[in-house]
DNA sequence: TTGCTCCTCACGTCACGTGAGGTGGC
DNA sequence: TTGCTCCTCACGTCACGTGAGGTGGC
């Protein structure tokens, strides 16, 4: 088993041990196991995605820690959703929930659109600015 | 001439005023010209340009405001440049201050170019989810 | 036992948001 | 003259940074 702690995950994802309590005390993270007061706090895999993931879409897309708070919990959600899967959820439950993440995929999509054409574009200006200092140069 | 005041620059850069006072509190913007105190701001063509610029490079390419600071000190060195240059500035110094204004350029575009990749594989993967999601709602 | 990393307050900082109270131009 | 936008403090907020002082596991 790979038990991570806080520093270890930290470096792993690079980020500091401040955001990662700070990230659990918004409910954005871990917190899930019971942690004696005090001790220490320990991560697996799953634990560095979801991180990971979250960082992504706050730096990537811009979104608050409020906005990926409501993701986090469409997510949550989901993960009941694979509870109940196995446990033998009917077909329109399943549609139900798929509907309500397909909600925030497509909110997502549209943003790293949108970001997409404009990074294109300062990606194009900025090597045509290099181009013509590169000829000032010589 | 086309004489915007604040609240007007604002709405056109999809920003507020308050954050175009800090921007000139912090020296990243305007306040070229002097004003009487308590007087209103005015802006040109140009200065929306800039401001626009600015949060380009804020908001895709993640940098700080002291950063900012840096690449608009260089920008100003450029608009020295421009001065020198129709004043029939010699080629080793347009040379000089071209290869240093290429610094940071360089600096962007890496940085612009790992915010694409990055950008197309959340872009990419999210398209993923949304075909996963579909195929479940029917 | 000695370091090293961890813990919990708690104040500081960066990049603004948001009124409070007042003045200026179509 | 009446609105509307502007002005300058100045305190509030979000997302952490940064010690202060102390405890816990290889």
């Amino acid at each position: 088993m790979t038990a991570l702690r806080i520093g270890e995950l930290a470096r792993r994802t690079g980020t500091t041990p401040r955001t990662i309590r700070y990230y659990e005390e918004l409910g954005l993270l871990g917190s899930g196991d019971e942690r004696a007061a005090g001790s220490h706090r320990t991560y697996g895999e799953a634990d560095a995605e979801r991180l990971e993931e979250l960082m992504r879409l706050r730096d990537l897309l811009g979104l608050s820690l409020d906005e990926l708070k409501e993701v986090a919990e469409a997510e949550e959600h989901r993960a009941v959703l694979r509870e109940e899967w196995h446990g033998g959820a009917d077909e329109a439950r399943r549609r139900e929930i798929a509907a309500e993440i397909l909600v925030y995929v497509e909110r997502q999509l549209e943003l790293a659109g949108r970001r997409r054409v404009e990074l294109d574009e300062l990606y194009d200006a900025l090597a045509a600015k290099r181009e013509r200092l590169g000829e000032i140069i010589g």
